[in-house]
DNA sequence: ACCTGAACACCGTTCAAGT
DNA sequence: ACCTGAACACCGTTCAAGT
């Protein structure tokens, strides 16, 4: 493990803590035994930080090495669901994940070709096959991602790091109503193709 | 219009030149022609002044003004389509505005009765005549909020502020799809109860 | 390669004192 | 009622210098 790593995972430790607000350099320095200007051989800045970490959330440590998508038997409905359903799972796997995810991945001049891009060209590959339009497809991701982000980004704000297992039950529920929802949807749009 | 209104109204003001990251209390009193701390007379913290703006950003200064919601001839789904259409809006008209909104909105220990949770218990009239549960209905507005808030902030991201117009008028559209597929779901869902 | 020491330009907030 | 002056405990970041 690179001290870069460690870097790293001392960042992703501290956020369970204190949360996304109290993230500052100057706390992470002191947690690893260092003076804040160290961490800059290691990031070029907090929101270099930031982007790693938003990386090791989303990317879950497996994605890239399981390469492209796995052929399978399961309908494109099932497919959308099982990956709208780890994207939220991954972001509760820290806390703030979702604030975290949302607010670092689309702006700044990073082009932003990653995990997140992945994802989204995976669901217009599982798509593509039922006869929706290209643009159709597009905006029914958009529409899932949408969907997952917001719906996170509450409840974590509401019910804090880690959430209680029954509560989390409570959300599992909740989230799959809504995703349900969305997906009735699609099919039929895809009826009245 | 009293001194703190004036405050707030540059705060917004400041918003929208700045964004988010970059609104603090030094550079609105700069603004003000007013030192730092002469800003703590009108708002206790920075957080009860994010919290005004917040009201202004979501009341848009005439709900509370009109009272209950008026009786219309609309569809529950058109009637749900205003509502939401209306929320994305209200927050497209100040710069980071979703993200403070959603940001600011539920947390802390402020009980949070405000114009939101007036737009909920609208939704919740409207929902109520059609058939669905109570817990039925719940579910179909969280899916709402998480998709109009999710949406908003992505596209606030993106886009930057203010919008090119016609940039609007293609989220508008992306806007309205999702909606629909979501307002289908619920649709199927009435029929099958 | 990694870190220290020390600085720089910032933050939010408090509070006595002025008008 | 509203603001100043001055302080306090923080921020992110840079950079020569050490080991």
């Amino acid at each position: 493990m690179s001290r870069r790593d460690e870097v790293l995972q001392a960042a992703l430790d501290l956020l369970d803590e204190v949360g996304l607000d109290s993230l500052t350099t100057r706390r992470l320095a002191e947690r690893l035994g260092v003076r804040p200007g160290a961490l800059y051989r290691h990031f070029d800045s907090k929101r270099a930080l930031l982007d790693a970490m938003v990386d090791v959330v989303i990317g879950g440590g497996s994605e890239v090495d399981d390469g492209p998508p796995q052929p399978t038997k399961d309908t494109w409905d099932e497919q959308i669901r099982t990956i709208a359903t780890g994207a939220r799972a991954a972001m509760l796997t820290h806390r703030d994940g979702a604030r975290l995810v949302v607010t670092h991945l689309l702006p700044g001049p990073r082009a932003e070709p990653g995990v997140a891009q992945l994802a989204w060209e995976t669901m217009l590959t599982i798509l593509r096959p039922t006869g929706l339009s290209e643009a159709g497809a597009a905006g029914v991701i958009d529409t899932i991602f949408a969907y997952v982000n917001g719906f996170t980004i509450e409840e974590q704000a509401r019910d804090g790091f880690p959430q209680p297992a029954e509560r989390r039950a409570l959300r599992d529920q909740g989230f799959a109503i809504g995703l349900d929802l969305i997906l009735t949807g699609v099919r039929a749009k895809m009826k009245s193709v």
